[in-house]
RNA sequence: GGAGAGAUGGCCGAGUGGUCUAAGGCGCACGCCUGCUAAGCGUGUGUACCCCACAAGGGUACCGAGGGUUCAAAUCCCUCUCUCUCCGCCA
């Protein structure tokens, strides 16, 4: 949620900045909503003050034994005036709400205009993307092959974007996830969470994936909760509505969770193998920081993204969000790529936001700079490291074999029971 | 699932219809005093929103959430959420 003050103060440049994004926008119905809420409270709240001192006066008469029924009178007009103008008033304040919750944030201003993928910047490449002497498999034929994916029966559990992992394959998606959290609880000063996979529509919004993206989710009928899209939802929301202190800050926190998407609308896009689940493991590292230093923390957390890329020695690139591709919540989003020889592409595996007061104003997640200073907004991040199915892909098809077996990365070996080679 | 208890300001904790404009304490901030590993004394101390120049000043709301009774609710009534204790069931 964006600060009121800066859409009165600065709406010009606002709107400006909002467009980038390729959302349209209906301003005008902000400035009258904005215009009546405060007339209708301002009124609401002159009619309250009478009420309060009438009252006041009954309660002195009463107490010194005088007639109050003409104060008695009066005040019942004026509750009668109140009662008539809070239905109206509650129906603005919930249009306005609504309005502020629906807004993205704000891009930051260094990011590159744009309008999608296309015009996404090019940061850094690190690996030489494998070649091979024989024709490279994609990762669902390699599983299938080896028996330790098996797509069909997935679908008869579940239904299709559902999978079956099995054997070496469930143990491989288990090595990394174990692999991950080790190097970053024990080497980039992350503390590991273990939160519910499913969270209340409260969290929801904090994150930002309410009200809006509603169909994007999975939602339990019996009761008000939601699966989780991403453990950014309750890592961010660990700190809700609390008074964090100053010497806190950054807290960094790392958690794996299955994930559940809906995949509204990507019909068609991905149908084979295990880019787009239903259902998907992701190690997510949340931080909260201090204004200051949250562009700083964004940084740092790319890197430890892809340390773990490095580790497992498989090719990739990173890349800047321009304004018209980044996600609602956020102002600055850089992408890791890794390189798929199945598809001879690069494929999201990482995304990092920093999505700096927006998440936070929402969440009520607030620190004192100083002991007796204002309560201001923590700066929220978030970032993958890494979604573990995506990964697994990445491994299968980078280190993939003529014979069509598939060697074991080098640093996964011990989690892997000392296995080599998988087939 | 059943029975009971509870939810008050950054924290602890009083408060069963009208100076609650929430006692008291802790903590914190500022000041004073004092020189001996510290204490004492005084003053102040929330959040959000609205009016206003986002100043001074003023107002409204907030005692888990929502609704109700009343001229008046932390206080009475209803619903819900959460926490704790006991019983049952269960990984």
């Amino acid at each position: 949620m964006l600060d009121v003050k800066i859409l009165r103060d600065d709406l010009d440049r606002v709107k400006e900045r909002m467009t980038t994004r390729g959302v349209e926008i209906d301003w005008a119905e902000f400035v009258s909503l904005d215009r009546e809420r405060r007339d209708a409270l301002a009124n609401l709240e002159r009619l309250k003050e009478k009420k309060n001192r009438l009252s006041g006066e009954i309660g002195k008469l009463k107490k010194s034994g005088d007639d109050a029924t003409a104060p008695m009178r009066e005040v019942g007009e004026v509750s009668e005036a109140i009662r008539n103008g809070e239905g109206p008033l509650a129906e603005i304040e919930a249009r306005f709400e609504r309005f502020m919750l629906s807004l993205p944030n704000l891009p930051n201003v260094d990011v590159a205009i744009g309008k999608s993928a296309e015009d996404n910047r090019d940061i850094r490449r690190w690996g030489e993307p494998p070649t091979f002497d024989f024709p490279a498999k994609n990762h669902w034929e390699i599983g299938e092959e080896l028996n330790i994916l098996d797509f069909v029966r997935g679908a008869k559990l579940a239904g299709a974007r559902f999978t079956l992992y099995k054997g070496a394959g469930a143990r491989l998606e288990r090595a990394l996830i174990n692999f991950m959290l080790d190097l970053h609880t024990g080497e980039r000063g992350y503390q590991e969470m273990l939160p519910p996979a499913l969270g209340n529509r409260a969290a929801l919004i904090g994150t930002g994936q309410l009200p809006k993206f509603e169909d994007d989710l999975f939602r339990i009928e019996s009761s008000e909760y939601f699966l989780i899209p991403t453990a950014e939802v309750p890592l961010t929301n660990v700190h809700r509505e609390e008074m964090l202190e100053r010497e806190d800050l950054p807290i960094n926190y790392v958690a794996y969770t299955p994930c559940f998407r809906r995949e509204a609308g990507s019909y068609g896009q991905d149908v084979r193998g295990l880019i787009r689940q239903h259902q998907f493991n992701k190690v997510e590292l949340v931080k909260l920081s201090e204004p200051e230093t949250s562009y700083d923390e964004l940084e740092t957390m790319v890197q430890d993204a892809e340390e773990v890329l490095k580790r497992l020695k498989l090719p990739y690139r990173v890349v800047e969000l321009c304004t018209g591709d980044m996600g609602f919540a956020s102002a600055k989003t850089y992408d890791l790529e890794v390189w798929l020889p199945g598809q001879e592409a690069y494929r999201e595996i990482s995304s990092c936001s920093n999505c700096e007061d927006f998440q936070a104003r929402r969440a009520q997640i607030r620190y004192r700079k100083e002991k007796k200073g204002r309560p201001i907004f923590v700066h929220t991040l978030n970032g993958s490291g890494l979604a573990v199915g995506r990964t697994l892909v990445a491994v299968l098809e980078n280190y993939q074999q003529k014979d069509g077996s598939v060697v074991i990365p080098e640093v996964l070996r011990p989690y892997m029971g000392g296995l080599e080679r998988i087939g």
